[in-house]
Formats: C-alpha cells, structure tokens, sequence
DNA sequence: ACCACACTTGAACGATCCTTCATATATTGA
DNA sequence: TCAATATATGAAGGATCGTTCAAGTGTGGT
C-alpha cells in the first residue's frame, strides 16, 4: 500500500493540493468543539422545545417551562443546567423562583434556519 | 421519549395563561424532531469537520475528505451515509469514486451562525 | 420553629451514539 | 481471470446522553 499522506492519517489522496487547502482553512479544534457542544444542545427534543417557548414566551419560570413542554421538573431543570451553563439562556432568581429567559438572539436564527432546512427537505429520506 | 399531554403532568402552574399560549405555538412534534435531528448531525466535531471542508472545498471524494479532516475512510464513510440520508450532502458516483458535496446552502448559515454565538459567548462558561 | 414550595442536584439505569475491525460490493487495470 | 482500489456496511465495544428517583438547598408563610 502505497501512503501519500504526510500526516498521520494512513488514507490515499486524490488531490493533495485541495486536500491541503481545505485543511488550511478548517476551523481550530478548539472552534470545532465548541461548535459541536452548541448544535449538541440543539440536538434534542425536550431542549428544543424549551427553546421554543423562551422565543415564544419571553421569560418563564421552571415550573410553567415544564409544563408547557411536558417534562418533568427535574428534566427541565437538568436542561436548563446545560443551556445556562452553556450561555444560551440566563436566569434571573426571585425570591424561590427562577425566570429564565433566552441570552442570545442568534437562537431564533438558528431555530428558524433548521426549520428551513427541515421544510426544504421534506418528505422521503434516504440514499440518493 | 417525552409525550406532551395536558394533564399527564402533574407540575404546578403559575401564569396558566401563558403556558396555554406557549404550547399552542410550539412546533409539532414532527417538526421538533426533525429539528432535533438536523442539529443532531451537527453536533459531531468529525461530521462538523467534513461539512466545514464540504464548505471549502467544493466537491471531493470520500478519501480526500478522509485525510483533510483527520478521520479513517470507514468512519467518513459512516458519517456521509448519515449526512446523505438526511439530505444534508449529494454524492456523484464516477466510477468507483464518490464525489459529495453539500446539497443544501444553508449549511454554511447555521455554520456562520453558530461561529458568532460560539464567538460571542467566549471565555469562561459556567452557571451565572 | 415548622412545613410547603420552587428549584437543584447526584446517582443509576437504559438507550443511543461513535469508533473500529472485518468483511462486502463494485470498478479498474493487467 | 485475478489483484488492487474506492467505497460501503454490519457488528461489537465502549463512551456518552437523557430520564428518573431520591434527596438536598433555600425561601416564604403560618
């Protein structure tokens, strides 16, 4: 086997040159994670919902954000955990509630980007 | 899996008008899970890599796009049949070659996007 | 003080995901 | 035909994730 790969990576190469350039440009690895933790969270229904009653409702305390997304107490607050820790939402305490409300207005761009997406590819998915 | 019902829930209400208007607008269930698994997609550093290189590099093959983003060609494999029936990249078959590109532009959008709020939200994370 | 409340958190379980290895398919060239 | 190549795929392993239960924190009301 012949390796033209002066990496590490043991995979023959068609284009060195574009191969090259291409990873020239890649955002750092640091970029990429951070990149993958945000569409992670994005990457579950409970979460997504969440998100959507914040667009929706503007500030909301645990208990109603639970209930209008049908989880539990726990689950939303677990969820809440990771989007604040994340910086996607912020949470202002009152007393013993807490009113959590959306910190980034990128959201709702991404949110309506991915149902773009969703409705341009609607119906049958599968190979091509 | 987490079913909305109304009365299932047994989480105390607050503002009972509010959650009302919430739930009426979230998306449904479908399109919430479509959503979750478009972000889904995004969500792995590899995966997030190819479609950065995709971005890039126009079109390429399956082991150029193995070698500029680091991964074993099995394991791109892998990922560009997820990416494929999802609708997220076309390939072109010439021979025993497969050439993929991205099928749907905005990619690069949720992309740019979510570099801004990666952008915006630097330094340290953690609970506010 | 006490209890109820709103929320948080830790741990455990099951499900899902990613990676890898081995194998399979299909095409090219000898 | 056979061997090498380019890609695809199934299965297995371990890691990660989401949900739930149980218990914890801190506040408000009596």
């Amino acid at each position: 086997m012949v390796v033209i790969d002066p990496d590490a990576c043991s995979v023959p190469i068609v284009d060195a040159e574009r191969v090259a350039s291409v990873r020239r440009t890649l955002p750092s690895e640091d970029t990429v994670q951070d990149l993958a933790q945000v569409f992670g969270l994005l990457a579950d229904p409970g979460r997504l919902r969440m998100m959507a009653a914040l667009l929706e409702g503007g500030e909301m305390c645990v208990c109603d954000l639970a209930a209008a997304t049908g989880q539990s107490m726990s689950g939303t607050s677990h969820a809440l955990r990771l989007l604040r820790m994340r910086r996607v939402v912020k949470v202002r305490r009152s007393g013993r509630m807490a009113y959590y409300q959306l910190a980034d207005s990128h959201v709702r761009m991404l949110f309506d980007l991915a149902i773009t997406h969703a409705r341009h590819t609607e119906g049958e998915l599968g190979d091509g």
